[in-house]
RNA sequence: UGGGGAAUAGUGUAACGGUAGCACAAGUGACUCUGGAUCACUUUGUCGGGGUUCGAAUCCCUGUUCCCCAGCCA
């Protein structure tokens, strides 16, 4: 029986604050944070994090979210990155306001800290090596045994920190450990090290520092610190609660947030991790962190997905603890519908046809005038130039078509959109090849703007553009980046190369887009009628050669009628 | 018997002892100057086995499967 005030239909995270704020846990507030390493720039895999996360903050009065640069590794972190989070996290549509942190901002507190753990007799330093450490620690099944320096005294372990603090030693010569329990089922509370030596120019501390404190030590500190209520994360920190917990508690700080955990979004044809996509990056399998086959927020940016279709897609795959496998088609979805409301539509050949009309009059141009949003009127209307010779789509002609096929046919007639009806009366081919050089057809003048006075109809409308008027663009076609939709469902971890798509991305050169593109601004989005969704790119497009990225196909239902014939 | 998690249509996610719902995908039809969009309709599900109960996806027992953990990474 749900009582009347029951929270329900919201996941279990935000089921759990609203039980906290009832029973007034936390004094009423609600803050959260977004904590990522700047190691690599941040994927779909994070975009669903941060709108919980901000997304939460926003949902409760006076709630917050910080974001935080969890930097505590010198060796794999940059400012690049940190620069390229911020501009990710603003460009989603979120703001952490004046709530912008930095662990390495506490590195003094964490070290002070670190040493009201020593004396507490709570933490001590280990002079084993990494091996032997290793070996200490036991397996899954075996508990692991002391370190032979697990009884050194307080003042030895604070001596020894200082001077680890000094950079009296190299790196590995100390660890500091938390004293817990060598036993435990648990591997993360068998003294988990919490600082290493690391004689490396930190990003932003420089060279103040060569001791550095571990993520179990310095994110729970930090979240407390910053007064965070609830501390949201993915299930593989489950096993590490214990030991947030421990450290909190043995500290005796006044905030103590509660650590959530929430399975991470998996997309198929693709991979999720910044590993892995550094590695690609590094290997030159795409053109960088933004290439727009990326998962990254970046990628997906410059491929010219919308925020709103990202945070709606964030919103729809909903927060569990199952581990799941999310259908890249439903992001694909949310994208086309997002872009729908929004893009502008133009007329574009990728794969040009010459169209000469026959009983056109030679030197004659006419503008006509198209519809730029039918979803939208208040976007109002355009001109587009009309002449005798005419691109069309090599897709939309069949000279033998096959029953289903409604489009251009020898003898049959179809509507140019928003200009005239054309019937084709002849195919010229070239004598070598065979290959479909050009069509003549005749028009119907009664026809103009692609009605018929007389009621008759036709079959299909088919896009175009006049030869003379029309420009060239460089269009790239993007697919799946892997084949298979779980690239790393194999054994060997390496091998989700293997299913890297080797058509992922295809240039076409010589395509022909309406005159009314020559301006058209970086990034800017457009429907290609009968096509999809085009941007242009951010990098490479210039006034000189314009180059459109494909967002996403249109739905087609011709393309699946050809599936099904198995064509 | 190492420990920690998780199992609901093809996919993802609701239902918190009372009609298994939603979205995507798939299919059918209507409409259409985008084979787009839109609208209507349809198919498909509680991991297995016991039990408690008038009633179980939900509670209990039991089995199975999957994920995570042996970094001085986060």
């Amino acid at each position: 029986m749900a009582s009347p005030d029951s929270v329900s239909g919201v996941d279990f995270i935000r089921e759990i604050i609203a039980e906290d704020l009832k029973t007034n846990k936390h004094g009423g507030k609600v803050a959260t944070r977004f904590p990522p390493e700047p190691n690599g720039y941040l994927h779909i895999g994070h975009a669903k994090s941060i709108c919980l996360n901000f997304g939460i903050a926003l949902e409760n009065k006076g709630g917050v979210c910080h974001l935080r640069f969890d930097d505590t590794n010198p060796c794999k972190e940059e400012v690049e990155y940190i620069e390229a989070i911020k501009r990710d996290v603003l460009w989603l549509g979120f703001d952490w306001g004046k709530h912008l942190y930095y662990t390495s901002d506490y590195f003094e507190k964490l070290y002070e800290y670190a040493v009201q753990l020593i004396h507490q007799g709570k933490a001590y330093v280990c002079s084993l090596s990494t091996d032997e450490i290793r070996e200490y620690r036991g397996t899954l099944t075996q508990s692991g045994k002391d370190s032979p320096y697990r009884t050194r005294s307080i003042e030895e372990n604070i001596n020894l920190f200082k001077r680890m603090r000094g950079g009296e030693f190299e790196d590995g010569a100390h660890v500091l450990r938390a004293k817990i329990d060598m036993a435990s089922p648990n591997l993360n509370m068998r003294d988990p090290a919490i600082y290493r030596i690391r004689r490396t120019k930190h990003h932003r501390t420089g060279d103040t520092w060569c001791i550095y404190p571990m993520y179990d030590f310095a994110h729970c500190l930090s979240d407390s610190i910053e007064g965070i209520t609830h501390s949201i994360c993915t299930t593989e920190f489950e096993n590490h609660r214990p030991l947030y917990d421990w450290i909190l508690e043995t500290l005796d700080v006044d905030c103590h947030p509660q650590q959530i955990e929430f399975a991470r979004l998996n997309l198929s044809y693709t991979v999720m991790s910044k590993r892995k996509l550094l590695e690609l990056v590094e290997e030159k399998q795409v053109s960088g962190w933004d290439d727009p086959r990326m998962p990254t927020i970046s990628g997906m940016k410059r491929r010219g997905y919308t925020p709103e279709a990202i945070r709606n897609f964030c919103e729809r795959i909903g927060v569990a603890k199952r581990e799941s496998m999310v259908d890249i088609a439903l992001l694909e979805h949310f994208v086309r519908e997002d872009l729908n409301k929004r893009a502008l539509r133009v007329m574009a050949v990728l794969h040009p046809l010459k169209v000469v009309i026959d009983n056109y009059p030679d030197g004659k141009e006419e503008d006509l005038e198209c519809i730029n949003n039918p979803e939208d009127t208040t976007m109002g209307t355009r001109k587009v130039p009309f002449s005798k010779i005419l691109y069309i789509e090599q897709d939309d002609f069949l000279e033998e078509p096959p029953k289903k096929f409604f489009r251009l046919a020898p003898g049959r007639e179809v509507r140019l959109r928003y200009a005239y009806f054309i019937t084709c009366v002849s195919v010229i081919k070239d004598e070598a090849t065979g290959k479909i050089k050009e069509l003549h057809c005749t028009y119907d003048p009664e026809t103009r703007g692609g009605s018929a006075p007389d009621g008759r109809k036709v079959q299909s409308t088919i896009h175009w553009v006049s030869a003379e008027h029309s420009i060239e663009a460089e269009v790239r076609l993007y697919d799946h980046l892997f084949t298979k939709a779980d690239p790393c469902g194999e054994k060997d971890e390496a091998d989700f190369k293997k299913f890297l798509n080797p058509d992922s991305l295809e240039t076409l050169t010589s395509c022909r887009v309406e005159p009314c593109l020559a301006n058209a601004k970086h990034g800017s989005r457009y429907q290609f009628e009968r096509l999809g969704y085009f941007c242009v790119d951010t990098g490479d497009s210039t006034g000189k050669k314009l180059v459109f990225n494909r967002t996403v196909t249109l739905r087609d239902t011709w393309a699946k009628v050809q599936k099904a014939e198995g064509t």
